[in-house]
DNA sequence: ACATAAAGTTTGAGTCGTCAAACTTTTGAA
DNA sequence: TTCAAAAGTTTGACGACTCAAACTTTATGT
């Protein structure tokens, strides 16, 4: 069984690599991400490398290999299902679920965590709109694009909001910009750098190019 | 902060200075409670001195300091409403849920406690009838005698059951004798070294004097 | 009362996860 | 093209927790 710290080093790396355009996660972001410095980064690569979990070639990227990413979406899973729990049952803050799901995630047996997506009618995403994988390990990833991708007057609905820093969520929040709720692209600055939405009849909101490439809508 | 693995010294101290007459809690088995060999004990019972949580005379028994039992009481406190959530909001079964919330009392932020507090009703006592100490560190030991004090005749409700053994909480549950239930006592054998209770009309069950001095119960 | 079993302690060593700091390789801008 | 900054690695050390095994103290039964 990995490691707790394991697990989230394998977490991070699988995050980090689904963000970089070259699907590798780099040590230094890795480190920042965990919380450790490069070099400890760097020695617990070599342990990850020697149990199969991922292929690290010297002086280049990271990445999982399939039992790496069986673990990772089995953390994922977990992680999701916390969240899911933490916000619409003990209806906690948006913005602090994160954390508190980082520590529960990795003290959940499988059948308790079968019970709690059970209770919880089995969910397909999380509060954020991620997808939570399937027990078999399957995810599928929401269409959508990206908030910035759209033309004035499209009407789109929010599907996922792709960053999990406190700050943007809670502004996020704040804005009425959760998943499920029904936007109106009302205005694009002429050099792109920011976008403004209509939420409800009389309340806008506008965001930065940014922030809108953090956020994934469909239309209608 | 405690560690983990304090915490999880702390509390079995806590409970093995309850069972035992002295007060006192044995290095020997302490180790065996934490799972660990009787060095590994007396070298965290040694930290624990230093930081105040524990008197620990050398070659003698171990004690909980005020702050100490602080701690277990916080501890336990998270461990009985977890076990609570567990039996009454996700079914699980009787016997397995103290391994589970062994693991998760220690991931529980004060204020995901409090809203699983309140989401249950704020419960005074888990499924097996201890009482959960109150965030502010009190505990309401109920009153109620052991079923072996009883004669015969007597009509009692179990109140709780004190001790979490797997294969005894099993026996327990399948017998019926969940805190809460009625039961008549119907006979106890002349040399005292059982007991047979009346559950419901025509359902009745023996119990060792052991197994009886395990159960508490109280008057009608 | 005294031998010995049981309880408790010490020692030496190992694993896991971490850091700081010195070092090497890669990369990107002048 | 070249050289400094950024990225990555290595080293030596540490704290938390653990074990096995040798050791000391206390308790117990005849």
């Amino acid at each position: 069984m990995a490691t707790e710290t394991v697990e989230n080093y394998i977490k991070a790396i699988y995050v980090l690599c689904r963000e970089s355009p070259s699907g590798e996660a780099g040590v230094v972001r890795l480190a920042q991400e965990v919380g450790v410095t490069k070099g400890t980064a760097t020695s617990m690569i070599k342990r990850l490398a020697k149990s199969k979990l991922v292929k690290a070639p010297r002086y280049s990227g990271v990445t999982l290999t399939a039992m790496g990413k069986k673990v990772a979406l089995d953390v994922l899973r977990r992680h999701r299902i916390i969240e899911t729990f933490l916000v619409s049952t003990l209806n906690l803050d948006w913005a602090d679920v994160h954390e508190e799901a980082e520590r529960l995630e990795h003290a959940l047996s499988p059948r308790t965590l079968d019970r709690l997506d059970e209770f919880l009618g089995r969910p397909s995403t999380d509060p954020h709109g991620d997808p939570i994988p399937s027990a078999s390990g399957k995810v599928s990833e929401l269409r959508g694009k990206v908030l910035s991708a759209y033309v004035k007057g499209s009407k789109v609905e929010i599907v996922r909001i792709l960053d999990q820093d406190r700050a943007f969520l809670k502004f996020v929040a704040q804005s009425g910009l959760k998943p499920g709720v029904c936007v109106t692209v009302q205005a694009l600055s002429p050099e792109g750098d920011s976008i403004t939405l209509q939420v409800k009849r009389g309340q806008s909101v506008t965001l930065s190019q940014n922030a809108a490439a953090k956020i994934l809508a469909r239309l209608q």
